[in-house]
DNA sequence: ACATTAAATTCGA
DNA sequence: TCGAATTTAATGT
């Protein structure tokens, strides 16, 4: 665990001393696939980083329609924003894979907003990261057709402030990619494969290597616009 | 929705 | 403990 921790970008914004003593306190756990880290309405016991794993944060509408926003894989730390506001978590977090966290516990957590001003400044450019991605989200579902989007969301997986230490390939399926990108299972094959044909990435059983990240960011496919006749369906996509 | 194929698991030596 | 057979899950159309 120490290894990981001292792996993250913000164990250097620390003193030795500080480190050891976030160390000392933070624990490990294992999550089973299908497990809930957090779930919306619970109060957040600390703050939570991937080790290995992939998590999915998803949000609930009241009928139980659940709507998948982002993952989360190594080297990712969340719940933040959650712990800064003191309040219960707004969304849920769940292991799609065996995977295993570090908890830096609320006090901890705290207690190094308070007198850390380095580990201040990796939180502030860390919510600036997120709050670029959700802008972006916004905008992949609001103006990108289907491939695109799916382009789209996968390379925001491999956001280097959020994820510094992703390797090419992304162990994640069809059905989960169809998620983050708001299409059926169905539709989100076939944008693979369109990407797949244009040389961005390869398909594989249970995942997808991505081989051109930047051509993944500027990817926006063939058509945008006149999209009229398109799903005429809501922001969400799963139904469990 | 259905057919196909990869992966995981079981069973029998 | 190895591998064939079966079951289950992911993928392709």
């Amino acid at each position: 665990m120490q290894e990981t921790i001292r792996a993250s970008l913000w164990a250097e914004t620390l003193t030795p001393k500080e480190l050891a003593q976030v160390c000392a306190e933070s624990y490990e756990l294992h999550v089973s696939p299908g497990a809930h880290v957090a779930q919306a309405g619970d109060q957040a016991k600390g703050w939570y980083g991937v080790v290995d794993g992939v998590l999915i944060m998803t949000v609930c509408s009241p009928d139980g329609k659940e709507s998948t926003f982002t993952g989360a894989r190594s080297g990712a730390w969340f719940g933040e924003g959650t712990l800064l506001k003191d309040g219960p978590w707004q969304y849920n977090s769940t292991a799609i894979r065996d995977s295993n966290l570090i908890c830096v516990p609320r006090d901890t957590f705290r207690r190094l907003v308070q007198t850390s001003l380095p580990f201040n400044h990796f939180l502030l450019s860390q919510l600036n990261a997120r709050l670029g991605l959700f802008v972006s989200l916004v905008e992949y579902d609001r103006l990108l057709g289907p491939d695109a989007r799916v382009a789209r969301c996968l390379a925001a997986l491999f956001n280097a402030d959020l994820y510094p230490q992703a390797g090419c390939f992304i162990e994640l399926g069809q059905e989960e990619i169809g998620h983050l990108s708001g299409l059926s299972r169905q539709r989100a094959n076939e944008a693979l494969h369109e990407l797949e044909r244009a040389g961005l990435l390869r398909v594989e059983f249970g995942g997808v290597t991505v081989l051109d990240l930047p051509g993944m960011r500027t990817y926006s496919g063939a058509a945008a616009s006149g999209r009229k006749s398109r799903t005429p369906q809501k922001l969400e996509t799963l139904t469990d």
